[in-house]
DNA sequence: CGCGGCTTTGATGTTCATCAAGTAAAGTGG
DNA sequence: CCACTTTACTTGATGAACATCAAAGCCGCG
């Protein structure tokens, strides 16, 4: 509970030869470093893989280490007064989600869960912290994301907040379908009470509205294979429910 | 509606010897920086005066300056889907609350609303971001602020969702009476509208429950004017209501 | 086979928004 | 300063949305 579940994990942690020109130089925040710095950290760098379920950290645990997710999906979320779990966003690639917590505290502030196998590059902290010190732009950009970050968050959170259950089961729905895995048909990545949790919610309701959705033809549901039917109608109360 | 509230406020500015000792170097952030950076700082900024009400900066006007808070309370709101406000936080100085739009973005996320009477520090932008790339601990101190700003914004966030109405009220009575005024009685700095906007109830909701504490004597309120008179049970309502 | 966790549906009750209507307060113009 | 208008505040009645409770089916696992 004390320890990140880097250390625990630490049969995870793979050394490989350093094949990172695809991630790290297509990344805007890396272009502020000169070549040199780059390649060095992209030695440095070890990868740390992670099954669908897997704890990746525990709010409260202590900040080791600088990670970003390389590839996967997980899930950000934080305990309620009431011993509820409410999952903040979801993160893919290059959303810099670790940022949210970094250089102001000691710990972390939210939990991150893989919800799908999922890669992280983690990095040791004061290299990094050394970096943004000697590297100016390096620090600004990533200023800019973390007040992306922050935005889409808080914009996310109004957006949920101001719909009815419909709606909101509409928006997670079409959050998946369009900025997840661009397509019609796929699987919810997570059980319904976590679904429930990403948007406030009881499990019973989300079943309810799911079987609604299912009774008005406008998907079709069998467990967690979900297929969108009338994409239109489903826009429409995701902005109107 | 395009130009900043600055700029329709010309009027306010007054440019007074440099005086901000106090406000500044008082500061962690301007520790950052060299003296006679700072004091250039200090020569450059206009303060601006705004009385309660006045409309400091609006969601999506251009983002022309840098400013921020020397005195006074200002809240930061933003328009919901549904034309209605809500209220994210209440600021008061040294919250940085200027932060969260910057550097990511062209246009204010935000609407900032002094609820008293409040001064602002302006300074040219491309001063600041050149001070940033000249001095990284400067920027490093600003990225601390934005986190912390962005954390609590989202404990504050989660916290209230999870209360009912009571909880609410309960809650930003508190924060009124420890946060802002350290007193047990005093002026609610705005309407039951405004209250309803920043907990996201109606406005006769607040009224009712207002009411309701009342006649419990729990405060005694007359128009603005409140006392708290049994904290206790108020800190009771707002941890379990 | 039996147990626990996840899912589903139905019935019930609470919480809260909405509607309506009236009072107080505050600004406006003559 | 007073009549007038507007805005803020207050209370009650009603209904809708949602949580909670209860019960049963399903499925994987020991």
């Amino acid at each position: 509970m004390n320890k990140t579940s880097f250390e625990i994990h630490t049969s995870h942690i793979h050394n490989e030869s350093c094949n990172c020109e695809a991630c790290i130089l297509k990344n805007m925040l890396f272009n502020h470093l000169p070549q040199e710095e780059a390649e060095k950290l992209c030695f440095i760098k070890k990868e740390i893989h992670f099954q669908k379920g897997e704890v990746i950290v525990k709010e409260n645990d202590p900040i080791e280490y600088f990670f970003y997710l390389k590839n996967g999906l997980i899930k950000i979320s934080k305990m309620l007064d009431n011993n509820k779990q409410f999952i903040l966003m979801l993160a893919r690639p290059h959303d810099y989600i670790s940022l949210l917590s970094y250089f102001h505290k000691q710990h972390y502030s939210y939990t991150m869960i893989a919800i799908e196998e999922s890669v992280i590059c983690v990095f040791p902290l004061d290299h990094i912290q050394n970096l943004m010190i000697s590297y100016p732009e390096f620090t600004v950009s990533f200023l800019q994301k973390v007040n992306k970050t922050a935005d889409h968050l808080i914009e996310r959170f109004l957006t949920i907040n101001s719909r009815n259950l419909r709606g909101r089961i509409a928006l997670i729905l079409l959050e998946l379908s369009e900025k997840i895995y661009h397509a019609k048909s796929f699987e919810i990545p997570f059980s319904r009470k976590e679904m429930s949790e990403l948007i406030g919610m009881t499990t019973e309701n989300v079943i309810r509205i799911l079987s609604e959705f299912k009774n008005e033809n406008i998907i079709k549901i069998s467990g967690k294979e979900i297929e969108i039917v009338n994409n239109d109608k489903l826009k429409f109360i995701a902005e109107h429910g």
